[in-house]
DNA sequence: TTCTAAAAATGACATAATGTCATAAAGGAG
DNA sequence: CTCCTTTATGACATTATGTCATTTTTAGAA
């Protein structure tokens, strides 16, 4: 992560810094994203970028975490909004992570974050290194409505749908399908899950 | 994909280089591999690699259509060892993504691989780009077994267990969890998909 | 206010990697 | 043997990364 010196900035600079980072990181994957690029843009000694950021990765491990925050806090709100209905929350997951804007961030950006979150295996739905304060969104889930034979179960359940929702919006993102096709997709694949597929 | 020019090379030659690229991938992730190590390793001169591949991705993409087809080829062997029986033949695929030798592959290449695999969003289980002649795998399944209301209903379980599948699988090659909890997790996992959750 | 030690800023530079290109060598058809 | 296409080669231009010695700023003690 980024250094004590980075969030000792002033406001306007780490702002400036942070917007210059969006920028790049939007237009580039993580391997072509550029640090000349980012300390043009941020207008910033080279030497500095060096001073805040241990490297690339560092840089962007910090949006990756400010992403994942309001991630986090917009799945929340989706489970908030279905009254605890996994099934419908998942779906409105899906609708608020293949629209056009998630919060402040470019959807090209979280592209390219989702990207490096799976290639570091991070798990969005429940990241318990960044959300260490957070309740856990398993207790906003209605019980009630499930098949649950054990307490480990829900745990089981929600790694099955934080799964299928990845994989879907990943296709959706990088435009092998539309968000129409993924959204019924995921419709039909949560079907599925209600129901079992044993005979 | 490689060149022409690459599959003209007499064996081994090509065989050479293909050694170096496995061992460079092996070595270090995908944006850390270093063409001048290759190059070095498989002693041939810089601008022969600018004739056989158009640049790194290109390379690591020669090795990962040999990993699919192999991969696929093990698929298909999972489905007829269990006889079309889908769950059963889903932990053996997981067995054999996780055990140490997948044929030829070093373990450590086959993570590598598989990331770029994600990034790329290109689905293991089904390749219809790489995998023309091959005969969809969905025809090796037992679908007497499994309780379908239509007939895309097939595709859409199929995608939730490559799904899971691929999620245990990366958080195990990532040494997140060992090789035992993944398949403890895969097994409830697969359960839950048998009985449905909805009450 | 002045002094001082720690923190932060700076940009030139060493290092290293990528991709290009002009030229040489090899191969093969006639 | 000759001509033409394909392949091989490595020097080089370009570009990027990360380091470091030095300067500047800041904060707090005297």
């Amino acid at each position: 992560m980024p250094t004590k010196t980075f969030f000792n900035l002033r406001e306007e600079k780490r702002q400036r810094i942070e917007k210059a980072l969006i920028n790049e990181f939007s237009k580039s994957s993580f391997e072509q994203a550029s640090i000349t690029n980012i300390i043009k843009e941020a207008n910033i000694p080279r030497g500095s970028f060096y001073q805040y950021f241990v490297d690339k990765k560092d840089a962007i491990k910090y949006l990756i975490e400010k992403f994942m925050l309001s991630d986090h806090e917009k799945v929340y709100q989706c489970l908030v909004e279905t009254k605890g209905d996994i099934f419908d929350a998942a779906v409105r997951v899906y609708d608020y992570r293949t629209s056009n804007a998630i919060l402040n961030f470019d959807i090209q950006l979280v592209k390219n974050i989702l990207e490096e979150l799976r290639k570091n295996n991070i798990n969005i739905f429940e990241n318990k290194d960044i959300l260490k304060n957070e309740k856990s969104l398993m207790e906003f889930i209605d019980k009630d409505k499930l098949n649950l034979k054990s307490d480990k179960d829900l745990y089981y359940f929600m790694r099955i749908i934080t799964a299928i929702i990845r994989s879907v919006t990943m296709e959706v993102l990088s435009e092998r399908i539309s968000k129409e096709e993924g959204k019924e997709i995921l419709e039909k694949e949560l079907e599925i899950l209600k129901n079992g597929m044993e005979k």
